[in-house]
RNA sequence: GGCCUCGUGGCGGAAUGGUUACGCAGAGGACUGCAAAUCCUUGUAUCCCAGUUCGAUUCUGGGCGAGGCCUCCA
């Protein structure tokens, strides 16, 4: 049977459901808004991460491996950065000492979405890298008369005139007279209009800033000071990405005012109707039904997770944080708990079954394991793509998966997903084992079992088993179809 | 005040103008010396009120409720 699937993808701009097509299917190019590293990821921060792995290994077993162009970008121009860069290493010139700032933060954050199962994308530009860049857009928006300098409480800045675009709010459907009847926009005078926004700002003399200049109707600004918020992932996309591109991505809160003035921005300066043709944000995670904080103190980073015993009083396996995260559709909001993670563990414990991925960690023989996992993900199954095709329905994809049990299919499947079982079937026993119990010892154990079961003393063999146990070694009982004699097998259990 | 989401069984969670998937938990059964695993069977749900319709959980309107954005935020 063959599945004549197209590609369905949610966009925030026409809200409905689209039909995906790129404007190079030899190049289909996605951009997702990345972290700004001051700090661990949170467990919210893992979302969007996770949810457009999905989507770019979907868009490349749709489009191929090499036809995709997957960029994510390093936020590391923020105030709370660049304080802490000039006080650290004052003697550094700003990028060098910006850089050692958040070096360590940004190797953390790689290591937690790698244990996610997230695959690097193809470039992570940093906004220090293009600084240049975005001095030139807000020069080539004042020169189109998109932007103004002024002056304002702080040094001068270039500032967006959001009068001057017609179709500024078009993608969160704000209308600019409803932001000035709004209480809390704050007016300052210096702004022609509320809700004009800062490209540039200029830097006091102890505050870290980058040399620049405009020019404004013949006048020149020099202006040491450094971008304003939006204007980076403008300049970024274009540089890696182009003046328009296929799919824009990011959490649901970017959606304004973030996204909103990349569009007004990159429209403005290159002269487009689009930046980017669909818009996909994914929904919000909450923690004990509200949004995480670090004041509420429901805040969970991905570290906590992985390393530590923070969140319901033991480890969680990256692979597990993922699934419970795909559960459910992206655009849904999540209430993170432990039931949840505890829900993602047993159906991922019972796949990995299936594809008897414990028992050949156990027994020494990856090589099926290699081969099946190095299967090109064309193998999964059609039922199972096109669930994942219709705006990636994990949910529905997942019942299909259940249902299957072939484990060749379920392996591939899982791939798709991003799911390593391999690496999931490996870390449980990394984590669980004893260091005392060694692979011939719990053999040894199995058969002492297997000759006192044969002597009928179940006690002794029941002791033997329940102190496996204890030791968080499952042992499990079956018939060899053609001998009928009892055959042995474990896994690692909780 | 403006703008967005969302409301499905004990829990998680899809779909749909016409017997409400699927998973977890529960119950029963098969298998087993007993377990574990596996397989089979199974109960329970569409926030409320109108409207459109032969028929609404789905579409429309109005409530009620939850959350988010409008300030850095995934």
């Amino acid at each position: 049977m063959t599945y004549q699937i197209k590609l369905k993808l949610y966009n925030t701009l026409t809200r409905k459901k689209e039909d995906f097509v790129p404007i190079d299917e030899k190049n289909v190019r996605l951009y997702v808004c990345g972290p700004t590293v001051y700090d661990f990821a949170h467990i919210g921060n893992a979302r969007p991460v996770i949810v457009f792995d999905v989507l770019s290994r979907l868009l490349r077993h749709v489009y191929g491996e090499k036809q995709v162009t997957y960029v994510r970008n390093i936020t590391d121009v923020d105030d709370k950065i660049n304080a802490r860069a000039l006080r650290d290493y004052p003697e550094l010139p700003l990028n060098d000492a910006i850089g050692k700032v958040t070096q360590k933060t940004t190797e953390q954050f790689h290591a937690d979405i790698k244990a996610l199962g997230c695959l690097p994308p193809d470039n992570e530009p940093r906004a220090t890298q293009h600084i240049d860049g975005m001095i030139a857009m807000a020069q080539t928006l004042i020169d189109k008369g998109h932007a103004y300098v002024a002056k304002g409480e702080h040094g001068k800045e270039v500032l967006f005139d959001v009068v001057a675009m017609p179709n500024y709010g078009g993608l969160s459907n704000r209308k600019l007279e409803d932001q000035k009847a709004g209480a809390r926009v704050e007016v300052t005078s210096h702004k022609k209009n509320a809700g004009d926004f800062v490209l540039w700002k200029q830097s006091d003399d102890n505050m870290p800033g980058w040399d620049a200049s405009f020019t404004q109707n013949g006048e020149t600004h020099n202006v040491r000071g450094r971008p304003g918020w939006h204007i980076e992932c403008s300049v970024m996309s274009e540089a890696h990405l182009g003046k328009t591109f296929d799919i824009h991505g990011g959490g649901l809160d970017l959606i304004f005012p973030h996204h909103e003035n990349e569009i007004a921005q990159s429209c403005c300066a290159h002269g487009t109707d689009k930046m980017a043709n669909i818009w996909m944000h994914n929904g919000y995670l909450q923690v004990e039904g509200k949004k995480m904080s670090k004041s509420v103190g429901n805040f969970v980073t991905i570290n906590d997770l992985l390393e530590t015993t923070k969140f319901g009083g033991r480890k969680w396996s990256g692979e597990v944080l993922r699934l419970a995260m795909l559960m459910t559709h992206y655009r849904e909001p999540i209430d993170f708990s432990i039931k949840r993670l505890e829900e993602a563990e047993n159906n991922l414990d019972r796949l990995c079954r299936r594809i008897k991925a414990f028992d050949f960690e156990r027994m020494g023989m990856p090589d099926r394991a290699v081969q099946m996992s190095s299967v090109e993900i064309e193998k999964a199954d059609p039922a199972f793509v096109s669930a994942l095709m219709n705006d990636m329905n994990v949910s529905e994809a997942l019942s299909i998966l259940y249902g299957i049990h072939d484990d060749r299919t379920v392996a591939n499947c899982l791939n798709l997903m991003g799911i390593d079982w391999r690496s999931y079937a490996r870390g449980k026993k990394r984590f669980d084992f004893r260091p005392t119990v060694e692979n011939n010892i719990i053999d040894e154990s199995i058969i002492q079992r297997l000759a006192f079961i044969n002597d009928k003393n179940w006690a002794e063999a029941d002791r033997i088993r329940d102190e496996l146990l204890e030791q968080g070694i499952q042992l499990k009982d079956g018939k060899d179809p053609e001998s009928g004699e009892r055959t042995t097998t474990w896994e690692v259990k909780r």
